[in-house]
DNA sequence: TCTGGGGTCCTAGGACCC
DNA sequence: TCTGGGGTCCTAGGACCC
């Protein structure tokens, strides 16, 4: 490549590309204390089962996140735990990116509580500008931010891990190395519990260690992601995934400067069950409320997926005592079964069915306790209009339904002024009574994580 | 201490076609 | 009747992230 040579462009543009990493203290925990003045000051732990989020009064007395909600009450007695509101955090979650977007060329959002920015020039100090956006984001919000700021991605995410809680931390050209030597190698992004361990056995536990590795056989060893972790090692930039992505128009503000990527590939919606069962009925009833909320989000996207696939967790034990017998073999904790949709869809109602048909044909197959239940709408693409797809394809075309998708548009208007809750899909009428129902829905197991 | 939900990306093996 | 190889798509599963 041209451009790969000592000086070249691509050495100028990457020496020049400045990305701050944003990432919200303690977010849901703080959106709760902030909601809720009770809390305030309070050890608050957010989550079901597991801790999703703790105020910084419950870590000093121990509660990390991820912990199990029972190891984090033994440590901590006086801990509040509160459910959550996903809703209501995805707010104030759009109400940050916002004022980013008022300081940078374009923002991406990419989970709960963090997001990219791309800075523009060298006009500004970064530290002067991240101040501002710390200050104006405290201002509107009430919310705490930390913040990093570097060449690439992976540098300025972990520039932030040294700037938690409500700093800035800059890792400046030239300072790259120093910054990521004494770094033990699973705070790279990308190397979790099986690659260190991998890299253990090999006697690399920094960062400094794995930069000696010779690139060639880190690639025989891990594939694509051996040669990310040399590029990663030395704060290079490793492919189009370390520069902040294009936005999603359409879900983002029309013409601004924010919003989601453009490019989601999967859209999923997944519950614990209060309690689990093997009843066809109840699991036909939460499998369709999931397709439901899962294809309003299609196409609120403006997506169809052409495939789809539903996932039952089981309960300790798996299949039944009975199954296990006839044929022994390690239990699976979860089944899975998907298939391609063609033409692929946004209808509630084609989705619902083909849902459904994989869940029977999973249940005919295994007597199993289910606790878990969950659909994925992947392959997204491009939805063509309504008034084109009329054009394009006969009312009789086989998996179209355009009866469906008239009755979804009625549905989306009614549901975005009355609530998600307004009219229920089919069976997920069923769920009526057993489960709460608020405006934006029932309320699932989970609510800080559920939407 | 034994557990949440929503994502991304990679790989292996099989079917199928030319 | 038996024999090749390559490309592509599909499915299933796993590692990893916050």
């Amino acid at each position: 490549m041209v451009d790969s040579k000592p000086g070249g462009p691509r050495r100028k543009l990457r020496a020049r590309a400045r990305i701050l990493h944003l990432d919200i203290d303690a977010f849901l925990a703080s959106v709760v204390q902030l909601t809720e003045p009770a809390t305030f000051g309070q050890p608050l732990a957010v989550g079901t089962g597991v801790v999703a989020s703790r105020s910084y009064e419950a870590k000093v007395r121990g509660v990390e996140t991820a912990m199990p909600l029972s190891e984090a009450r033994r440590r901590c007695p006086e801990l509040i735990v509160h459910e959550g509101d996903a809703a209501l955090a995805m707010r104030f979650r759009k109400r940050v990116g916002e004022i980013v977007g008022r300081f940078a060329a374009r923002v991406e959002l990419t989970s709960l509580d963090d997001m990219y920015a791309e800075l523009q020039g060298h006009a500004t100090d970064p530290i002067d500008l991240a101040s501002r956006i710390r200050a104006q984001v405290r201002t509107e919000t009430g919310l705490s931010v930390a913040q990093g700021i570097g060449a690439t991605k992976t540098l300025a995410r972990l520039a932030t891990t040294k700037a938690k809680p409500g700093g800035i931390h800059w890792v400046r050209p030239g300072a790259e190395r120093r910054f990521l030597d004494p770094m033990p190698v699973e705070m790279l992004p990308g190397v979790g519990h099986k690659t260190a361990e991998t890299l253990a056995t090999y006697r690399i536990r920094t960062v400094a260690e794995l930069r000696l590795v010779d690139r060639t056989l880190l690639a025989e060893t891990f594939g694509v992601r051996g040669e990310e972790l040399y590029l990663k090692a030395r704060g290079l930039p490793c492919g189009a995934g370390d520069f902040v992505r294009e936005l999603d128009v359409e879900h983002g503000r029309p013409g601004g400067s924010w919003g989601e990527t453009s490019d989601t590939r999967e859209i999923s919606r997944t519950t614990s069950l209060w309690e689990a069962t093997s009843d066809p009925e109840s699991l036909r009833a939460m499998l369709t409320y999931l397709v439901d909320r899962a294809a309003k989000a299609l196409r609120e996207r403006g997506r169809i997926a052409a495939r789809l696939d539903v996932v039952l967790g089981l309960a300790s034990g798996g299949p039944s005592a009975f199954e296990a017998r006839e044929r022994p073999r390690r239990s699976p904790t979860s089944l899975h079964r998907g298939i391609a949709l063609a033409p692929p869809s946004s209808t509630t109602r084609v989705l619902v069915e083909r849902a459904i048909a994989l869940l029977e044909s999973l249940l005919d197959e295994h007597r199993c306790l289910v606790r878990l239940v969950g659909v994925r709408l992947g392959r997204l693409r491009m939805a063509v209009h309504g008034q084109q797809e009329r054009f394009l394809f006969a009312e009789d075309e086989p998996g179209l339904d355009l009866r469906g998708q008239r009755i979804d548009t009625a549905l989306d208007h009614l549901r975005a002024r009355h609530g998600f809750a307004a009219v229920l899909a089919g069976e997920a009428n069923a769920l009526r009574g057993s489960l709460a129902l608020g405006r934006d829905g029932f309320r699932l197991r989970t609510p800080s994580l559920t939407l």
